[in-house]
DNA sequence: CTTGACTCTCCCCTAAGGGGAGACGGTAGC
DNA sequence: GCTACCGTCTCCCCTTAGGGGAGAGTCAAG
């Protein structure tokens, strides 16, 4: 505690400056000699923005910055040179900025606090916000745990939980004897439902809905639904309804003959356990390009829809 | 599957189109007409950017960026309008970025994974960023709820971890009655150093090093040190060492009178416990402004340095 | 032909600074 | 006093993943 006999040094310029007496002061101190230092012209209370910087792990851009946002005025600025000076009680300034900085706080939300504008709902807040943060990242890490324990497979044809909007469609149900005899009855239904003046909707959705969950080899109860611009008179082959919205499902797009859909149902039904979801609902398999437009069978696009929520969420 | 009939409508346009014959077959698609439906003139394969974003839940605006990009081009552009037009296979590739996304991959790695320089090792360090970055967040948490915790208190006077750089110092080992007599050998000190010709260190750096861990109310073994700029002869009275690089020290500023230090330790030992650190070295504590530059002992700023560690990470 | 909904390009904006150019300021050595 | 060198100033552009809007052109329906 050498400074200690400092003790008659010009004191009590701790508002920022802004006549000229105060300026006179200032620079007064910063040309004092120390009693045994060997550098008397180095200021000795007052930093330029450099030293002040360096003192603090920071950079002088980010002083400069801070500066100019109105959360640390230098404590005395040369108006000829517009030079910054720091006072070393301005340190502890900047001790709080850093530190409400690393909890998270923006630099206006810093401002704010300074102004005392703080209270414990916005800590609370704040609180809220890093722990909704925190589970987005699991999910996060989560997601990529499936995608590193599934090799590549599901990279080029990923899971991706979105929501279906509500939608109307006219439908058709049928027990198929097995999954080959899926699309049979289809031309049947263009042909009713262009009878009965139906408009598709834009963009097109057709797609099979399958009434009961679980897999079965034969005597398959389906729904074959295409989205329509508005409810016609039912008829017996077709029944106009509409599906609600859909919050969270499960979707996977197939490429390829019909023959790998349970490739693909593999990978999403992985993902589904991996990533905490179990399904609510019935799956759908859109039909997006097919037979009906491209001559390879590999072309073929299809998109697998699952119902799903988090499990515990409801 | 109503589009089943359409087995004949032109195919084959899956590459992005550049000359006149492809654009005139995808033209030739978009005003194809349906079996059945009423809009003939609606573009049956081919949506506008807003029909093609509202399918997919994704803004027009993202849609053009990631075009700018060049993740995903639209399959033809209009020569003369400008126009963007998308097919519905597109939708699989859009749904990979969204996934890709969603795991928190940048648009610029997204290009590269589609690229096909994606291997493991870059799927393992995203999920080393994501878990740092989780890390980083839970320590946010715990400081969060160690403020929540101190009420208001050390809002003001914050706790930063923070690194002390190496010091070369003098320094003066003495033993003294009492904390009240910390300051009693000082003045002769700062005359030793004097005739040593000691030039002080800027920024100036004068502290109390104690030298035993533990509070102990009398006969405390301390060490006062000033920073300077080079060694010079050891003498009887002044020692000169030099202070290694301190990682991380749970560093507070205390603003005010010593009598109130115990105030300032107790947040400071409090955050340690509180985040998980330990002590691992002796305590600083340095003088920025006292009795020698200030006159009232409210303006006086110390600052307590704490050497820490994270448990268990050594 | 008009209207309204869509789309285009172009420009500026975000948060917290980083990088650099060109011009001064301050100090040290000669 | 001159020069070299470092520090600092302001000003400008850049970062991500798009958002907002202006002004102009397009598309389909009445």
């Amino acid at each position: 505690m050498l400074s200690y006999f400092r003790k008659n040094i010009p004191v009590g310029i701790d508002d920022c400056v802004g006549n000229e007496s105060e300026k006179e002061v200032l620079m007064m101190r910063m040309y004092e000699e120390h009693e045994y230092c060997k550098k008397p012209k180095e200021p000795s209370r007052l930093y330029r923005i450099g030293m002040f910087a360096g003192m603090n792990h920071v950079t002088v851009k980010t002083l400069r910055h801070y500066d100019e946002q109105g959360l640390l005025k230098p404590a005395y600025v040369d108006e000829e040179s517009g030079y910054r000076y720091y006072q070393v009680s301005q340190i502890a300034d900047l001790h709080q900025i850093l530190a409400l900085k690393n909890v998270g706080f923006n630099l206006e939300e810093i401002k704010e606090i300074q102004m005392g504008k703080m209270d414990r709902t916005q800590l609370i807040r704040k609180k809220q916000e890093i722990l909704g943060e925190l589970s987005r990242l699991t999910d996060k890490l989560a997601q990529l745990e499936s995608y590193l324990a599934g090799e590549s497979l599901n990279l080029s044809a990923p899971v991706l939980v979105k929501s279906l909007p509500e939608v109307t469609v006219a439908s058709m149900q049928t027990v198929v004897k097995s999954y080959d005899a899926l699309f049979d009855a289809m031309p049947k239904m263009g042909e009713e439902m262009e009878r009965l003046g139906c408009v598709c909707a834009q963009p097109e959705y057709c797609f099979t809905h399958y009434l009961e969950p679980g897999y079965k080899e034969e005597q398959v109860r389906i729904e074959t639904c295409e989205a329509v611009t508005e409810r016609k008179e039912d008829s017996e082959l077709i029944q106009f309804k509409v599906f609600p919205e859909v919050k969270e499902a499960a979707c996977i797009f197939h490429k390829g003959s019909y023959n790998d859909f349970s490739k693909s149902y593999a990978v999403v039904l992985k993902y589904i356990e991996e990533n905490g979801y179990e399904i609510c609902g019935n799956i759908r398999e859109s039909y997006i390009d097919g037979v009906w437009n491209k001559e390879s069978e590999k072309e073929w696009l299809s998109e697998i829809q699952i119902p799903v929520c988090k499990i515990g969420r409801q």
